[in-house]
DNA sequence: TATTAAATTTAGATGAGTCTAAATATTTTA
DNA sequence: TAAAATATTTAGACTCATCTAAATTTAATA
């Protein structure tokens, strides 16, 4: 049985994992949790007398198979209140973050399970994150970034890279959403903008926009 | 803001204050948190430092106003959450408390509300118990015990005073839950057992379970 | 490659929440 | 009402999670 505290480290360090690879590095997770590095040092020594991580004093840490586990247990928690929140509670899509945040530690299975049922069993939270069903599986579809979509090539929004609560309400108000068609009408060599048609209308948007929304072709 | 520790006092606290009159003793929270008195004491202090109880040493505690609202605020969530599982995800009603236990202290205020406005805002528990609303107010039954309904006067089950699964479950095979009418056929002098109607069935039943059973005249 | 910069760890401290054991106050009862 | 029993508080210690400041290691760069 885990502290909230060290469940929130252990989802850090899974995610740290998958953008980058190899160890994750004590400043990132850091970063990530908003702790001292002195703090998170502490911490990794904690997760490795429990055998959650492989900690190498300098060289950062990677998850054991055990801790890969009770990782995903949380991602598959905050990922199906998430979808509770989105499909039953009224939330929107940038107001779910903060509160599974919290809910993702509650303990108890049957809870978890009936609630996967509850929902349908769904496969992907409203950010479009693949949610890991009960073995712990998921799979993630083959997507790309937006900026990598060829012209007149039309793609689906399947997720975004930020999760911040202003990106998500821009793209609110662009009408932008998981699902929504897209297709790369003009790159502009100068600054990499786009002019892209979404759903019905046609905007223009930045790189940086581009950059953070994924697409499945 | 408060810990999740001190919640579980405050909501104590209140249950203790609905019980028993007046102060509310070291002994008698430290037996339901499950702690020791000289803890129990440390809380009480910063109870109130924050100005949640009034409390006088060796005379025990009362809640304030802010600390009344702060309780009923979590008794509303813990409600509303049992509430919840039982109707929607299969839980019976012996199995929520621990769950709600913990569900209780989730802050956001928009989910507490979008939760009651989802279940259509009841007005008790899956045990009978009142949930306060928004305003956290809310009204029981005038509710009397089952050793004090007379002989042959039709009442309805509304509630539970013992909300132990054993107890709870012993109910669920007699065929006795929230809602059943009963009738008193006969009281037995020797060791006050009743023989009772409990819709369709006839069943006998000690004191003790008497006792336990809230009954709407 | 020697020096500087950046990352990481160690040492020592703090606060919350808990405990045991001992001291003190209150309540019961003879 | 004085002694005994019970309840409560105090003193001191422990764990967990965190911090700051200093020391150490690794990485970058001149
Ligand atoms: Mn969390
Ligand atoms: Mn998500
Ligand atoms: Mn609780
Ligand atoms: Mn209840």
């Amino acid at each position: 049985m885990q502290t909230l505290s060290t469940e929130d480290y252990l989802k850090a360090i899974y995610h740290a994992s998958q953008s980058a690879s190899g160890t994750v590095a004590t400043t990132s997770i850091a970063n990530k949790i908003g702790a001292k590095s002195s703090s998170v040092t502490d911490m990794f020594k904690k997760l490795s007398d429990q055998k959650l991580v492989k900690y190498q004093k300098y060289q950062g840490v990677t998850l054991t198979s055990e801790g890969v586990k009770t990782a995903l247990r949380i991602v598959r928690k905050h990922r199906l209140w998430e979808s509770f929140l989105v499909s039953h509670l009224n939330f929107n899509w940038d107001e779910v973050h903060q509160v599974a945040e919290q809910l993702e530690h509650i303990q108890s299975e049957k809870l978890t399970n009936e609630l996967e049922r509850f929902l349908d069993y769904p496969t992907h939270d409203p950010h479009g994150d693949p949610i890991p069903n009960r073995a712990l599986f998921m799979k993630s579809y083959n997507k790309i970034l937006l900026t990598e979509l060829p012209l007149n090539k039309e793609g689906i929004c399947v997720g975004v890279k930020d999760n911040s609560s202003d990106f998500l309400r821009y793209l609110d108000r662009r009408q932008i959403g998981i699902g929504t068609p897209i297709l790369v009408l003009h790159r502009e060599d100068f600054d990499q903008s786009l002019h892209i048609q979404a759903g019905n209308s046609t905007l223009m948007i930045t790189q940086k926009t581009a950059e953070n929304i994924y697409i499945k072709p």
